[in-house]
DNA sequence: ACAATATGCAACCTTTTGGTTGCCTGTCAA
DNA sequence: TTGACAGGCAACCAAAAGGTTGCATATTGT
């Protein structure tokens, strides 16, 4: 379970992984064979065993946190690391964003006088 | 120039390449030789025709918009999709975040009973 | 014109990633 | 206790990702 951003960002490349964080979202608490249920990859179903992997890439990622009960296994979404990207990555290029448009604006056009 | 959610992730799935992102919000406009030196995969120097696939992906991704001039191609950060991944897809795991944090913690209690 | 500079393109290689199959372990219910 | 159910583990595989070397092209300054 680590905490890195690089691994984050890497959980979040996967569309699966994203699709998984998704309906864990809209319900919380599931199951492995809850989330398994009708995932695919592009059209097609994959089998328990990669869904496994994806929810393990994200708990590692720190995405999801697990609890055992009994033979089952509950994955909640944990959005903390989502809001913390938002904020601290995200938000630098938030200051910047205006004024890296008018900068490429005013070079473009400079280069078609 | 794709302009897909997937893509923009996997862009930002390299370290290198949010590097590269940093630099240019530091210093817009680049040249890939600008941005060629002194970027570094832990710790060894990357040679030039990697970081310029890298720009290629980002480019790809629309993360970066370029313009020629001379025999220089000149490379400045466009932020809207960063902004767009806040505010489309972060957002709205924000709204669920407290709610999430006090079901899971629910269920931490429930458990340790 | 010509050498140096800035970049592009393609083949190739290695590691990582996403996925599968097969089998094993633990738990619940009849 | 004995199936059936939920999940874990490991080996294996194909494709994609990241990187390199080598060569080609275009532009600039002298």
């Amino acid at each position: 379970m680590k905490n890195d951003l690089d691994v984050v960002f890497k959980a979040l490349a996967d569309e699966s992984r994203r699709e998984l964080l998704d309906r864990l979202r809209t319900e919380n608490g599931q199951t492995l064979g809850d989330l398994c249920a009708r995932l695919s990859k592009s059209g097609a179903v994959m089998t328990r065993q990669a869904v496994s992997k994806h929810l393990a890439i994200l708990e590692d990622a720190n995405l999801v946190a697990t609890i055992k009960r009994g033979r089952e296994k509950l994955h909640y979404l944990n959005p903390v690391l989502i809001h913390e990207i938002g904020e601290r990555w995200i938000g630098k290029f938030e200051r910047s964003r205006l004024d890296a448009l008018s900068t490429l604006k005013k070079e473009l056009e400079a280069k078609n006088e």
